[in-house]
RNA sequence: GGAUCCAUAGCUCAGUUGGUUAGAGCGUUCGCUUGACGUGCGAAAGGUCAGAGGUUCGAAUCCUCUUGGAUCCACCA
């Protein structure tokens, strides 16, 4: 054996050696019990980051049930990311010089397929390389052909049971990257404003109403005026009207509890097509809606003189026109307000009225609290529980509809003459009910959120046949707590409806992964770190003990240099504690000989010295199988950590080096003992360099490691 | 506005149901080392456990408040 590690040596072969004896496939316990997990599907649309790298968590639980003798399936695949991807995509057309709208959509389409199918390979490669013994042999994408038939079909599930609908409401509608969002795309961020307040005049008689906004530009889409019925300064005018600027159109004012007394004047535009309030209200009062910003972000032609300008420059241009009128009293210019950002490319989020289709989530959300509340569903670390609860609680309808090319297509068509439309599982209805057969296909693709939902079952049902069977409900999802809300609730409540059954028992969430100033990873900020350099460097052993060790699991850490060195110092450490007992066997006086295993009989011939590493390595194997399973993984690797190198290697091995040198058999049978003990329990965390050694030294069977059984 | 998390040695972090002189890695200081490993071994220095109050025989650990940092949800013109 080489005096030091190199890990360079030993991971890529024994890797290949795994899978190709099929280890990684639940088939190798055959008659166990079912144990498994399915992969948070990466994005396809780039290799993969270090963050990454915590997947290590779900293979610790794998090899570790594995090695339980349970029928083990950990499944892998990619998500095809919709929006994400286009994003992505698009962003290498500009720096080609084109755009989306230089293609036609199945030519989007399979161009983004192809840049997709060229990273799926890179990406399955980093997995490799980290170690994680996925069964490659079940691998699903989210646009495969079966794949997208399931989500048809709870689609048209949904829309016969009438938890789906489609209406012309409010969405949250980037005009930059020209498609509407769910609620949870939105980011809200504080930016400085100004508050106008303008005036409206009666539309007979002297006097106006003055009313505060912060978006002027949207008045000639006022359909009203509101005021708390409260609110004695108004009384008189309510059911009034009010004649609006540069329009023709009269407004009424009208009386709303939802009005707040105390802000700006105590009276409000109603803006019915571009504020969620407005909205809201103007459905309570009948009133109509006039859409005054069109989908391009420009002002339309509803908007009179100023058709044509983007939103920000009509807000400057009204009031320069209402100061021309005297219809400005006064402007606020230091007021801070939130306002909502497209998540991706930052650009103000237009709320706009477009047709959608929506799922109506209460009655999903119902039985996924049920679930939740009954521990149906247990969560670790437990905090996350309420988190989840307090949204499912609170949720509103989903807007399922992107308007982009990458994605589902769904699967509805409107009839051209009557309008009505027509939801199938995927095939194009021959005519409507109307006997019209003139069909036209939504041009929308699902949210991807909508697909991954159905992910615990979808790869399950389009895999060997008994495997929903298997391993449906999954015993754990593991992932990282940012997407709690995108995807474990939606899984949660889509799983349980489809399939009446919960997708998972246990729901485990790990910290984020951050770049060594404490500062998220992301590639705008350029602080993205690969995880093949890291593994290149130190060894996918050290980086994913690094990754468990010395912080909580749950919490967030930072990428430390420091640790990924330690624990590569530990793997050397491993390293040559193996090739002492290595040394050992091949001595003179051991060699020929057929040393017995170490058995319970033995402990009365044993010395004091022996006995306290066998009691120790007796305790180690309980924390260590108690830790794991009760998801405290840092627990067992600082106990793994602590034992072989500060009990074993530096005080035991120290203690026996003259007793070996006397031909001591029980001292070499104790620390052969100790040794195969400390490689099975640290074999979920460092599968490579286990492996290795495992192979190095006289053992009772031939079975690699990574097959062989968890200590009791 | 609602919720959650964090504040422990110079740095990064452990310390689960409250219990003996509060731990690790890295760093620092001193020494050792030539057949397992210098990616090593032995030893040492270093902490009013953010602050205040409370519960308790006993609190880093439980409760309340304050300060400072992070995050999530909702979103009032």
């Amino acid at each position: 054996m080489d005096k030091v590690y190199d890990h360079k040596k030993v991971e890529e072969r024994i890797y290949k050696d795994w899978e190709e004896k099929g280890y990684f496939s639940p088939e190798i316990n055959p008659n166990g019990k079912p144990y498994s997990i399915i992969l948070p599907p990466p994005n396809a649309n780039a290799p993969l980051h270090f963050g990454h790298a915590m997947y290590v968590i779900e293979d610790i639980l794998i090899r570790y049930h594995r090695m339980k003798g349970c029928k083990t399936l950990w499944l892998p695949g990619a998500d095809h990311a919709g929006f994400e991807t286009q994003f992505v995509f698009e962003k290498k057309l500009q720096e080609e010089g084109k755009s989306r709208f230089d293609y036609d959509r199945e030519t989007l389409y399979k161009m983004i397929w192809d840049f997709v199918q060229g990273n799926r390979p890179i990406m399955e490669d980093q997995l490799r390389r980290l170690g994680f013994s996925l069964d490659w042999t079940r691998k699903k994408f989210t646009l495969d052909e079966d794949i997208k038939k399931i989500v048809y079909e709870t689609f048209k599930k949904l829309y016969n049971d009438g938890f789906l609908y489609r209406d012309k409401r409010l969405v949250n509608y980037c005009t930059h990257d020209g498609t509407s969002f769910s609620d949870l795309e939105v980011i809200y961020k504080e930016k400085d404003a100004s508050l106008y307040f303008i005036k409206y005049p009666l539309a007979r008689g002297k006097g106006f109403i003055t009313v505060a906004t912060t978006r002027p530009e949207t008045m000639l889409g006022d359909t009203a005026v509101a005021v708390n019925p409260k609110d004695k300064r108004y009384k008189e005018l309510i059911g009034k009207f009010l004649s609006l600027p540069f329009t023709e159109r009269q407004i009424p004012v009208v009386e709303d509890s939802a009005v707040d007394m105390e802000f700006g004047t105590g009276a409000v535009k109603i803006t019915p097509a571009h504020d969620f309030n407005d909205f809201e209200l103007a459905k309570r009062h009948n009133l109509q809606m006039v859409q005054v910003i069109g989908f391009d972000g420009k002002m339309n032609k509803k908007a009179g003189m100023f058709v044509g300008m983007y939103a920000k420059a009509a807000r400057k241009a009204v009031i320069e026109e209402m100061k021309k009128k005297g219809l400005v009293e006064k402007i606020n210019e230091n007021y801070v307000h939130r306002i909502g950002l497209c998540y991706k490319c930052k650009n103000p989020i237009e709320p706009l009225p477009l047709e959608q289709w929506f799922v109506k989530m209460r009655p999903l959300a119902s039985s996924a609290i049920k679930a939740i509340k009954d521990n149906k569903i247990k969560f670790y670390p437990q905090r996350h529980k309420k988190t989840i609860l307090q949204f499912l609680e609170n949720i509103k309808d989903w807007n399922i509809s992107r308007q982009i090319a990458w994605g589902i297509r769904i699967p509805a068509w409107s009839c051209q003459d009557c309008k009505n439309w027509i939801v199938t599982k995927e095939e194009k209805p021959k005519q409507c009910k109307c006997g019209s057969g003139i069909l036209k296909q939504d041009t929308d693709t699902f949210d991807t959120w909508f697909s991954s939902s159905q992910w615990p079952f979808a790869t399950l049902m389009t895999n060997k046949k008994e495997d929903l069977k298997s391993f449906y409900p999954n015993s754990v999802m593991e992932t990282m707590y940012d997407i709690l809300l995108f995807w474990v609730a939606r899984m949660i409540m889509v799983g349980i409806y489809k399939t009446g059954n919960i997708p998972f028992r246990e729901v485990v969430l790990h910290g984020m992964v951050k770049d060594p100033l404490g500062k998220k990873m992301s590639k705008s900020k350029g602080n993205v770190v690969d995880p093949l350099e890291i593994v290149d460097k130190y060894g996918a052993d050290a980086v994913r003990f690094a990754l468990v060790y010395g912080t909580a699991f749950g919490n967030d850490q930072s990428l430390s240099f420091p640790k990924l060195q330690a624990m590569r110092n530990f793997t050397n450490k491993l390293w040559n504690i193996g090739r002492f007992i290595e040394m050992q066997f091949s001595l003179e006086y051991f060699k020929e000989k057929n040393l017995s295993f170490y058995s319970k009989e033995m402990d009365k011939n044993l010395l004091k010295e022996d006995q306290a590493i066998i009691n120790a390595t007796n305790q180690l194997i309980k924390k260590t199988t108690s830790s794991i399973d009760s998801y405290r993984f840092h627990d067992s690797a600082a106990q793994l950590y602590e034992f072989i190198w500060h009990k074993l290697a530096d005080i035991y091995v120290e203690q026996i080096k003259e007793r070996l040198k006397n031909g001591d058999e029980n001292a070499l049978i104790v620390l052969r003992h100790v040794w195969i003990m400390s490689l099975k329990l640290l074999h979920p965390f460092m599968p490579f360099i286990t492996e290795e050694l495992w192979n190095k030294i006289p053992r009772i069977t031939k079975t690699e490691l990574i097959i062989s059984k968890w200590p009791k």
